[in-house]
DNA sequence: AACAAATAGTTAGCATGCAAATAGTTATGT
DNA sequence: ACATAACTATTTGCATGCTAACTATTTGTT
């Protein structure tokens, strides 16, 4: 396998994507579903913009994912007095329940991820990636 | 920013993928090419499967993308002798300097993700980093 | 040699993902 | 108050990305 850090990085995050996605798909989740829901279990009831921002993807892919995912009874999209432009998301009963399993799949794949590594070694990966997103986090957009 | 540790390798991901085709698209790159692009200027010539399994994308994916580039020439497909059934592909002159700029990109990019890492830092975090991935790789298709 | 199994690539259908343009809503400036 | 600007979500068009089904080729078995 190739060592160069880019290579590395894709490679991480497209073992992780295709092992999330291969858990979940009995459930009827697809791709862009299960960050959703994780964002939602946290931060319930907030408005596309912030949820899009969250997920680091565009606004506008977050509109068809939603659709799908109301479509499904996952979520309800509702509006409120004084803001006739945001639409506030809420996770629905079934929501809640998937959302606990993408958690709990998280927490699996990340233990299996780490296997073998110790403790103060994790913390120091988790530090140095933090620094590493940081590095690439326009200071105009910071969250 | 959230500091688990799925998020921030999904944000790493995002963030430098966004960077390399922010760098790039200028050349009339698409986001599926500097990976394809990256692949081949170390393996030119290998046939179709093998730049999928690098690039970590399906077969299926590949044939659209390299269906573009050959229509932009920047690469070809030949048949030899004796295998019919595979296709090798090369870098055309085009696509030898494009993929060279790609290789220039993602060094300064590396460099920038980097800034204020100390190189034993950087190191012991490439060395985990490639530990998680290799406990994500099936066993069975060991690269 | 004849047939079955494995392999490589493509096609079709669907779900992201983005940029650009649009519509509707809210904030701002004069 | 009015016009303008900024903001939020959606629509459109194109390029990935996947799975499943399919074609063509090669290998393996008998």
């Amino acid at each position: 396998m190739d060592q160069s850090f880019h290579y590395l990085i894709m490679v991480s995050h497209s073992l992780l994507q295709k092992s999330v996605l291969n858990a979940l798909i009995q459930d009827g989740l697809t791709p862009g579903q299960p960050k959703v829901l994780d964002y939602l279990g946290k931060h319930d009831g907030s408005i596309q913009k912030d949820i899009a921002h969250g997920c680091q993807i565009d606004p506008a892919t977050l509109t068809g994912i939603l659709e799908r995912m109301e479509g499904k009874g996952l979520v309800e999209r509702k509006a409120k007095e004084g803001n006739r432009r945001s639409s506030y998301v809420y996770l629905t009963e079934s929501g809640r329940v998937k959302s606990e399993k993408v958690r709990q799949i998280f927490l699996e794949l990340e233990s299996e991820m780490l296997r073998g590594i110790e403790q103060e070694e994790q913390t120091q990966f988790i530090n140095t990636l933090y620094k590493i997103c940081c590095n690439m986090t326009d200071p105009e957009k910071l969250q």
